[in-house]
DNA sequence: TAAAAAAGTTAGTTATGACTAACAAATCTT
DNA sequence: AAGATTTGTTAGTCATAACTAACTTTTTTA
């Protein structure tokens, strides 16, 4: 048996533990997620963190040696990618077929996604036509777990003059999201990067015959594909 | 605040409770539900029952005084109703969107009826044209919480010769659904009593040019509509 | 109606997964 | 390299929700 962490009885905390570990290691360049980082993400003290690493250790999904970083085995791994699976093919259910906007979806999938259901999910996946994307641009995991990474290219990367297109934004705060649909900007926005302004690195961007100042901190959940 | 019980912040073992003790309510026309009973419905001790009463009661959904019976309040009630609104929601949309069968549908839906969500389930509703019954036949509360009940005349209540139409079955057992569906029997199928034995209760029964014998036990989990 | 059975309750235990407080190890800093 | 800071660990507590075993009340039935 090469696979079968489909049909592994995770609780949501065992599972929550492991999609914000494989986030934080794609995020870090796989490279060096502490303790305490991962209690941070997960809003959890570092006690308990401890708690639940020792436990995914004994059970062979996390790496870890005493006051060492974490990391994830491949069956952690493989669990985390069914987990994002399921989050982003319900997050395009919710956005597609239920009349959800960008910043109501991931409440509701950090729910769905905990449901236990092979058939579930995969069913899910071939009523909406097998989709490449979710609403916020992420590429959505096979259901073989075979898992890309879109390369995150940040707004905040480019020069004056470069011309990008919108693929994904960061869908880790709702005022963040709403801001950026308020604005206009949405997936496959074409941007152009007018000026960089070098006192507070705020950023003057046009798109749709609209312009508009950004701050720094907006560009970097901006991700892009660069054009010119 | 005449009722704002779908906000209300319940853990799944209080929904759980709260909904087992009202079909058990249903089931013996409102009268005597006893702790044990709900303990027997939940699978669980009497000794958790009796705990989780208690705490159900300070919160004011259940009514009980010691050593008496078991009833719901109005509160206790409606969520009740919204929790079995959700549950015949999501059958309905794994069978007819998801190519669920009858008896796969239940133990999924479980777990999707404790997805919390007042936009999710009446979007899912609309999306589906405000459905009157699940795959079972049983109707499916509305958004307000208004539920009709069946008037629950089962197959083995008739009498010889009489003809009725199949409106609903029980939906507790997967190996009594998965028997229903390999005879041929549908929701909707008309069914004639041809001969009740003396002997052991045994029914002979005629439908879609069919004729089956079905026992006693199955026929009082065969809800039917007399027709003649 | 008194004994037996059934139903309900209480007390005490367990597992999960949070928490704080106190402590130990590792890493910066100068 | 020593002290300070950050990071990680341990011990002990709490709430939830299950359990068993022992006990009490109610109901049945002989």
């Amino acid at each position: 048996m090469t696979n079968k962490s489909y049909l592994n009885n995770l609780t949501k905390s065992e599972e929550d533990y492991l999609k914000a570990l494989f986030q934080l290691l794609i995020e870090n360049d796989s490279m060096k997620v502490g303790n305490n980082q991962l209690a941070d993400y997960l809003k959890v003290s570092p006690a308990s963190t401890n708690n639940m690493v020792k436990k995914l250790k004994t059970k062979n999904y996390v790496i870890n040696e005493k006051y060492g970083k974490l990391d994830l085995t491949d069956e952690g791994k493989s669990i985390a990618v069914r987990l994002i699976r399921k989050h982003r093919l319900w997050e395009t259910f919710l956005c597609n077929y239920l009349n959800f906007t960008w910043d109501e979806v991931h409440d509701v999938a950090e729910q769905l996604e905990h449901i236990k259901s092979r058939k579930l999910i995969d069913e899910l996946d071939r009523f909406m036509d097998f989709p490449k994307k979710d609403p916020h641009g992420e590429l959505i995991p096979n259901a073989n777990g075979e898992y890309s990474i879109l390369p995150k290219v940040t707004l905040s990367s480019l020069l004056e003059g470069d011309v990008c297109k919108l693929i994904a934004v960061n869908d880790g705060s709702v005022n963040f999201l709403k801001y950026v649909s308020e604005i206009g900007l949405a997936l496959s926005s074409e941007i152009k990067i007018l000026e960089i302004r070098e006192f507070d690195k705020s950023i003057r961007i046009q798109f749709n015959n609209t312009e508009e100042t950004v701050t720094r901190k907006f560009a970097d959940n901006v991700f892009v594909k660069k054009v010119v």
